[in-house]
DNA sequence: TTTATAATATGATTTATGTCATGTTAGAAT
DNA sequence: ATTCTAACATGACATAAATCATATTATAAA
């Protein structure tokens, strides 16, 4: 089905960037043709750090983090990429190596976009533009959020703060258990601690009635709850 | 000399939108006289995080600190800006309340841009548009940065790294003492740490020969160490 | 000058969180 | 099933940094 997977693709686009009424069809067609369709094992990197991007990369289905290596060596999550986002347009944008790295936290499959189809409908397309500038803002927005968050909140009130963030942004199944399921040591990275300290605090929340599990699937019980714990002072 | 002041803002714009060849003389006349001037004294804002922004300020001199209060009552600094540059315009691109506020760390003098300038601006001239993209991408990398030491650096790494950040963005007299004097409580807003911890570890780079200082101005001694310091593991 | 107020400084103590060590469980490979 | 390995778990301890308390200076106001 290459007309599914390319419409599919579109979506993807169109999605990312808000901008259903900023690209025509013929546009749409355009981009698309461009795309190369990836797997990406769990663990495989899309890109690195430091690395120049040829192209921006869409995600089909799985999860990408965006993260950077500290000079301790300890990997900082700064970002997660579902399916339908739209990965590394900041520094094909700013016509600068990536900042970084972007890695699978699940079997994905990602379509790529080279550089000139973005760069020729910026030159091109006004609306496509406005469109990409705004979602950057926002970007922007939730990075000032997070940088606040880091630097005010507790290691627990920000474990709490990822799983109400995991439940909004990748939902949850019919039995109250998040769709998306990170290794502890994957949330830790989110959250910026020790593993350990991600663990204790995980196993605390499931004795406080905060969190449920089933094998390694963790659902949110008292989501009222972790949000009082994530927002007091 | 209202001419005078006119030019000045102009490049105030022209320089912070990196767009010497964006815009031509008609538009830049036509941001120019759409602005109005405003003292700010030392402790006012300029705005408040939930405002709704009628337009962008642009800083003529003095520096404001674009910061977000925390639940717990703290504040803190997610940006400095100083002369040249606009403040403001994220919320006005997306359209949203403004997520920071904006206080004077100095007497400052602003020059204030309606939105509806801007937003014209951007409807008609993309490449205009452009500019604001990339300049949000580098706002946006900067932002990443600032995560990554948030969650990875110790606090005497963070106050070293703000030193040098201060150096490389504000500069020094010929004495070799910043241009820029913050109080400690605005340096622990930056960094993000309490006062004391931040007084405690100015005194002990003044020990160690990193930091010096006369009267209330700080200068720095021994810029490898710091940079050192801020990049070690 | 004198007084008042804010900024800087430093000690003592507490707390949160990282680190190290060790053990347990679960899933994959044989 | 058995073994192996990685993920999860928990205790003990170390340490960075916040908090509380109290001086000491500057700076502004009277």
């Amino acid at each position: 089905m290459e007309n599914g997977i390319e419409s599919q693709c579109e979506q993807c686009i169109v999605r990312q960037f808000n901008s259903l009424r900023a690209m025509n069809k013929e546009e749409l067609k355009k981009v698309s043709q461009g795309k190369t369709t990836k797997i990406v094992k769990k663990g495989e990197t899309i890109f690195e750090e430091g690395e120049a991007l040829k192209g921006v990369f869409c995600v089909r289905s799985g999860v990408s983090k965006l993260s950077k290596l500290s000079a301790n060596g300890k990997d900082q999550t700064v970002k997660l990429a579902a399916k339908g986002m739209v990965i590394g347009q900041r520094s094909v944008i700013a016509e600068e190596l990536s900042n970084l790295s972007a890695t699978a936290l699940n079997d994905m499959e990602v379509c790529f976009i080279p550089k000139e189809i973005i760069v020729n409908t910026l030159n091109t397309n006004p609306n496509f533009t406005m469109e990409v500038l705004r979602h950057m803002a926002h970007d922007l927005k939730e990075a000032d959020d997070v940088i606040v968050n880091m630097s005010q909140k507790t290691v627990k009130q920000r474990v709490a703060a990822a799983f109400l963030y995991l439940k909004n942004n990748f939902g949850e199944d019919k039995d109250g258990f998040l769709l998306l399921t990170l290794s502890r040591d994957d949330i830790a990275n989110v959250v910026g601690t020790a593993t350990e300290s991600c663990i204790r605090i995980i196993s605390e929340f499931k004795k406080t009635g905060l969190l449920k599990n089933h094998g390694k699937k963790i659902g949110i019980v008292n989501e009222k709850g972790l949000q009082d714990l994530a927002e007091r002072y």
